[in-house]
DNA sequence: TGAAGGGAAGTTAGCTATAC
DNA sequence: GTATAGCTAACTTCCCTTCA
């Protein structure tokens, strides 16, 4: 019902908008009011160039690091940080993207352009300026981008007849979730930016808000509200930049990852065959955590290092009595030591604590299997 | 509202050990 | 030697999260 209002509202705004030929014509005199730094360079777009300081100045080597396997020995300055403001979250014919950053770093500094869709008219003029940065020794770098903004672009494309070239793209929402979902009580940039990057925002806009004041800009030619939009869609690209930097930095300095990052980041290294995912993995297991027991036990397991992997299930079972390592210790004690009884044990306290079916059964299907052996043995 | 991708859970095939 | 059971790896399916 909710969500029936909001696409009946936003229809009605398109609508206004589009059924109002003076709105377009009064666009023509809207576009001087952005301030400086704006320029208006189309008809119905305008472009804001920014400077900061690059992140990645501290960190040597500056190549992508193997944690983005497909994009090895690329160099940083081939980075295309980028993000989209649009009119609204839907896929397909409907939404549009009015305002455009692409970001990357060239020497020291991090270069950030703007581009700003005035009127619908002008699409073809904002997508064409677009197309222009996206060359194919290019790597765009997004947040959710694989899944929102790249799919939007490549239909808006489509729809004008243009071809959205092929680019690589590492998409950091992902990685993000791999290293900091179990801590964080969610991976939106905004929780990254504040609790990873050290990057507090002030009065900024939320989401949200963003396609009603576009729409509002439509009707009205007021720009000032836009100016949060700016300001807001400007901190999304540099923090992209930021985080890229921050795992790069990590990952090229893993002795100095934070404690409780050591497992994480000690998990995707062992995947990527880096043998100091192996030492964050034990030191953080010395400091008991079971997750990196875990993680390190089946490496040792896999690698046919049965001794290293039951020293870890036992200590896991003295620290705490469940399922993962009261499993494996089950199995190792019925199939390679063949102490029947300590198995039979082991399996009878975890049913005590299980309440799930599922598990429940197997355990129980566990137990009679033991007890038979125990009772012929 | 739609799509991508990670992870959990479920399924299947192949291998090994054991019982008869 | 054959049947059965268990384990593991590989694969599939489903759920959840994120974007304005």
């Amino acid at each position: 019902m909710g969500s029936g209002g909001a696409l009946t509202g936003r229809l009605s705004r398109i609508r206004t908008s589009r059924n109002s030929k003076s709105v377009s014509t009064q666009k023509n005199e809207s576009i001087t009011l952005l301030k400086h730094p704006w320029r208006h360079i189309k008809p119905f777009v305008s472009i804001r160039q920014s400077f900061s300081t690059s992140p990645f100045n501290n960190i040597i080597p500056k190549n992508i690091p193997l944690l983005f396997p497909q994009m090895e020995n690329r160099n940083i300055e081939k980075l295309l940080f980028y993000d989209l403001e649009t009119t609204g979250l839907s896929g397909g014919a409907g939404t549009l993207a009015f305002l455009a950053g692409f970001g990357w770093v060239e020497n020291d500094r991090l270069i950030i352009n703007q581009y700003f869709l005035h009127d619908f008219p002008g699409e073809i003029d904002f997508l064409l300026l677009i197309k222009e940065l996206l060359t194919d020794d290019k790597i765009l770098v997004s947040y959710n981008g694989k899944s929102f903004d790249h799919p939007l672009l490549r239909t808006r494309f489509l729809m004008k007849g243009l071809k959205l070239p092929s680019i690589s793209e590492i998409d950091l929402l992902h990685t993000s979730r791999r290293l900091w979902k179990n801590r964080l009580p969610s991976c939106r940039l905004g929780v990254i930016e504040d609790r990873i990057l050290d990057i507090h925002r002030v009065n900024d806009i939320p989401g949200i808000e963003v396609p009603d004041i576009y729409f509002d800009f439509l009707k009205t030619n007021k720009s000032e509200p836009l100016e949060g939009v700016f300001k807001h869609h400007l901190q999304d690209i540099k923090s992209l930049a930021f985080l890229l930097a921050y795992i790069n930095g990590q990952w090229f300095n893993p002795f100095n990852i934070p404690e409780n990052d050591k497992t994480s980041f000690g998990k995707i290294m062992l995947f990527r065959n880096r043998e100091e995912g192996l030492e964050l993995l034990k030191q953080s297991f010395l400091k008991k955590d079971n997750e990196a027991g875990k993680i390190l036990s089946i490496y040792y397991k896999r690698n046919k290092n049965l001794t290293a992997a039951v020293n870890i299930w036992k200590e896991m079972w003295n620290n705490s009595q469940e399922l993962f390592q009261g499993l494996e210790l089950a199995k190792y004690y019925e199939h390679k030591t063949k102490e029947i009884e300590s198995a039979l044990e082991i399996v009878k306290l975890l049913m005590q604590k299980e309440n799930t079916e599922r598990i429940m059964s197997k355990l129980e299907h566990r137990m009679r299997r033991l007890e038979r052996k125990s009772v012929s043995g």
